[in-house]
DNA sequence: TGTACATCAGTGAACGCGCGTTCACTGATGTAC
DNA sequence: TGTACATCAGTGAACGCGCGTTCACTGATGTAC
C-alpha cells in the first residue's frame, strides 16, 4: 500500500509548492501556533516526514510560508495606484472574512513577538514590502508608516470584534481616513 | 508537607486577585495560547487545581483576566484629556517594551479570532472602552475608530519588527498622525 | 462563650491527547558507464 | 541505447513532552446550636 518512494524532481517541486500554498493559507487562518505539522502535511496530502525533508522544521516552513504569502500580496497589489483603491480593497468584508488568502501582516502580527529570529526577519521584510507599495501611492506629506498602521489595525480589529456593526464601522473608518484624511 | 487546606475568605480573595494580576500579565506577554495552566498557577504561587476551583477553566480565567487588564487601562488613561498626550503615552518605547503591563488590545488582537465566544465578547467590551476614551478627546470630525486603529496598529507593528529604527519610526509616525493629522 | 460539624479553597496524582521531531526504511528517479 | 547502481523525497512508527482537565482528598474556616 501507498509506499514511500523517490519522486521525480518535477513532482517534488510541485509538492513543495503545494505545501507552501496550504501552509501559508492555514497559518493565516489559524495563526502560526494554531496549526500543527500533521494539519500542515495533511492539507498538502503528504506525510509529516516529507515536510521535514523539504523544510527541516516547522519554523523553517513557517519562514518560507511567510515569504510565499508576501510574494502573493506583492502581486495582488502591484496594479493598485492610488490609496483610495488600496484602502477599498484592503478594508472590505471579503478581505476581513478570507484570512487564508489575505494579508499576512494582519493575520499574524501579534504572534510575531513570540517567534524565532528567522520568522521575525521574514515578517519585517514582508512589512517593508507593504510599506514600499503604500509609499508610492500615498499623498504628499502623509507618512506611509501611519497609513500602514491604520490599514493593518483596522483590519485586525474588524476581525477580532464579535459585533458585525462595529466591525463594519472599523473598516469604514479606515477607508474614510485614507480617502479623506481630514475626517468628515 | 504543605498540605491542601481550606483558606479564609480574605485569603481566597487575595489569591483570586493575585491569579488575575499574574494571568493578565502573562497573557499580554506571551499571548493567550502561549501560557499554560501550570505557568499561570506557578506565577501565582498556587497549584493548577486552585485555578479550576476559582475559574472553572483556562478559558474562564482568560475571560476574567482580560476584564482585569481592561479595568487597569481604564484607570491608567482616565486622566488623559487630549489626544496628543494619549498618543505620546500609548506610542512610546516603554509601552512597546512592557507588554505585560500594557494595552491588552494590542497584545492579543490577532489571537482573538481563534478564541471562544466569551473571550471575544470580553475583548470587544474592552475595545469599546478604549474607543469611548478616545472619542472624548479626539478633535471634531475625526473618527475615533480610525484613531484607535492607528494607535493599535502602530504599537503592534512596532513590537513585531526586528529593526529598532523601523520600530521607532512606526511609533513616531503614529504619534505625528495624532498630533498633526495633515502630515508634515 | 464553647462545642460539634458541614463547607469548600486548594492539593497533587493521574487521564488522554496532540505537539514537534527523529530515524530506519523504501524504491523509482537520475546518472555513470 | 542499455545496464547497474547511488541518490534522496517521502513514509510511518516511535520518542518525550507539555497541554487542559478531572477527581478523591485535606483540614482550617465559618456556622449552627
Amino acid at each position: 500500500m501507498g509506499c514511500a518512494v523517490r519522486v521525480s524532481k518535477q513532482k517534488s517541486a510541485e509538492n513543495r509548492e503545494r505545501i507552501l500554498r496550504e501552509a501559508s493559507r492555514l497559518f493565516r487562518e489559524r495563526g502560526l501556533a494554531g496549526v500543527g505539522v500533521d494539519a500542515l502535511s495533511d492539507a498538502a496530502g503528504l506525510s509529516h516526514g516529507s515536510l521535514y525533508s523539504q523544510f527541516g522544521s516547522k519554523d523553517g516552513l513557517a519562514t518560507e510560508a511567510l515569504a510565499h504569502a508576501f510574494a502573493g500580496s506583492a502581486e495582488k497589489y502591484a496594479g493598485v495606484n492610488d490609496i483610495a483603491q488600496y484602502a477599498t480593497r484592503y478594508l472590505c468584508q471579503t478581505h476581513r472574512d478570507n484570512r487564508g488568502q489575505g494579508c499576512m501582516v494582519a493575520a499574524v502580527a501579534s504572534d510575531i513577538p513570540h517567534q524565532s529570529e528567522a520568522v521575525r526577519a521574514g515578517f519585517t521584510k514582508g512589512l517593508r514590502g507593504m510599506i514600499a507599495r503604500v509609499e508610492r501611492i500615498v499623498p504628499e506629506g502623509e507618512d506611509p508608516l501611519a497609513t500602514v498602521a491604520t490599514l493593518v489595525g483596522a483590519l485586525m480589529l474588524a476581525r477580532a470584534v464579535d459585533d458585525p456593526a462595529l466591525s463594519e464601522a472599523l473598516l469604514a473608518a479606515g477607508r474614510a481616513r485614507m480617502i479623506d484624511p481630514q475626517g468628515d
